[in-house]
DNA sequence: CTCGTTCGTTAGAAGTTATAACTCTCGCGA
DNA sequence: TCGCGAGAGTTATAACTTCTAACGAACGAG
């Protein structure tokens, strides 16, 4: 996970023991559910009592908001990488929806309900742009077989373009990054609730056809 | 709301209890999220004393559980009386948003993250279907400018149509409704969770394009 | 009017987050 | 190498939470 970035012997020590605390605070996470945390529980399972994590996070909000920016990273990293490897606009749905399936809760983390005070700190916006910009990426490298339709929203788009640092693609391609993240995600967080498998339906034919419908549509 | 179909003067009278513990329960959901719903919070200030609310729900799964009913309900209602007026797809997509900026955690409570543990009650499949169904009528009934190209997908979903009530439509049209739903779902529950203006863009914009695009693209 | 069902109450158990105060130990500087 | 201070972990405690148990009062059907 994350390096230890080794200074004083303290610092090493300090480093691996929040790296502990939020590898079990993941666990109970994906079993129950983010609300479910319980920081007791958790000092519990790494054999400290109670008031001990507060050593290492100020409360329970801040051990949250470190998953959440660890969470937004790990998407992040896992783009930049296929990006890397050279990657089209397929692939890089099915990463996503690998990425999704791996931990559920993780996804909803990232993009799942708000609570309604909480507001993202600004470094966590920055690494979702990572993330449009590689989208954004791909969808300008891979040829667009059916370009979308000019609409009223382009002007738009052309105006506003901080959500993917600046990048100097044409709104045609800015809107169809936007609409495939917004319609794979659609579909994720249906799948993911299990409103897919409650109707009856595939959830993975569902995507393979949004897929094939944004990359080759 | 519900009506106390008046029987008993007790079961009136419980009825109305119930009623009012519901009503304050909303607020605290729609101001502070529902993992933040307290039990006593909602007793104290109906001016009951803690415990009395375990006379009207068995707990407080049973309290939420209750709400998203009533969620699902409100939603099934506004879209067959939207029907019921008659309506297209733009002014259902439109109807859709609105019910949701109502209330972002009401929306959240039917569409968003799920508890790992929790299945939800089969009644409320069954409205989530109502909604369904509302929606497959309103695409089988207005012209398609242009029908969805065949795909892989049109013979499962001529297979699956449990989720809509056993509708009749073409699978082209299951596969239309299907899309309206899961791509306005992506672009609303994005909107509530604040990502767009977080990234500078207008959501309102957004969902006018994708509506254009699902109704006449 | 009587009696049983139901309602609301207090008391309390077991859990949670979080703070305060105390002890011990580690490791850095002299 | 020694000493001392910063930091880690401890217990105790406060203020919450959900939920059960036991008790008393009120309501309404007979």
């Amino acid at each position: 996970m994350a390096e230890t970035e080794a200074k004083t012997p303290r610092e090493r020590y300090r480093a691996q023991v929040r790296e502990e605390i939020k590898k079990h605070a993941w666990e109970q996470i994906t079993t129950a559910g983010a609300s479910a945390l319980s920081l007791n529980a958790v000092a519990k399972q790494i054999g400290m009592s109670g008031p001990a994590l507060y050593r290492y996070f100020a409360n329970r909000d801040e051990l949250i908001t470190e998953l959440i920016r660890d969470a937004f990273r790990s998407l992040a990293d896992t783009f930049q990488a296929r990006a890397a490897a050279g990657t089209d606009l397929t692939d890089l749905a099915l990463t996503l929806r690998r990425w999704a399936l791996a931990d559920p809760q993780r996804y909803f983390l990232v993009f799942g309900t708000p609570v309604p005070g909480y507001h993202a700190p600004e470094d966590v916006t920055r690494t979702l742009a990572e993330v449009m910009t590689v989208l954004l990426d791909t969808c300008t490298a891979a040829p667009t077989p059916s370009p979308l339709p000019p609409s009223p929203l382009d002007a738009h788009l052309a105006d506003h373009r901080a959500w993917a640092g600046d990048h100097p693609a044409p709104p045609t391609e800015l809107h169809r990054a936007l609409a495939t993240w917004t319609r794979l995600h659609g579909l994720l967080s249906l799948e993911l609730a299990g409103h897919f498998t409650g109707m009856g339906l595939d959830p993975a034919e569902l995507y393979a056809a949004e897929v094939q419908a944004l990359a080759h549509g």
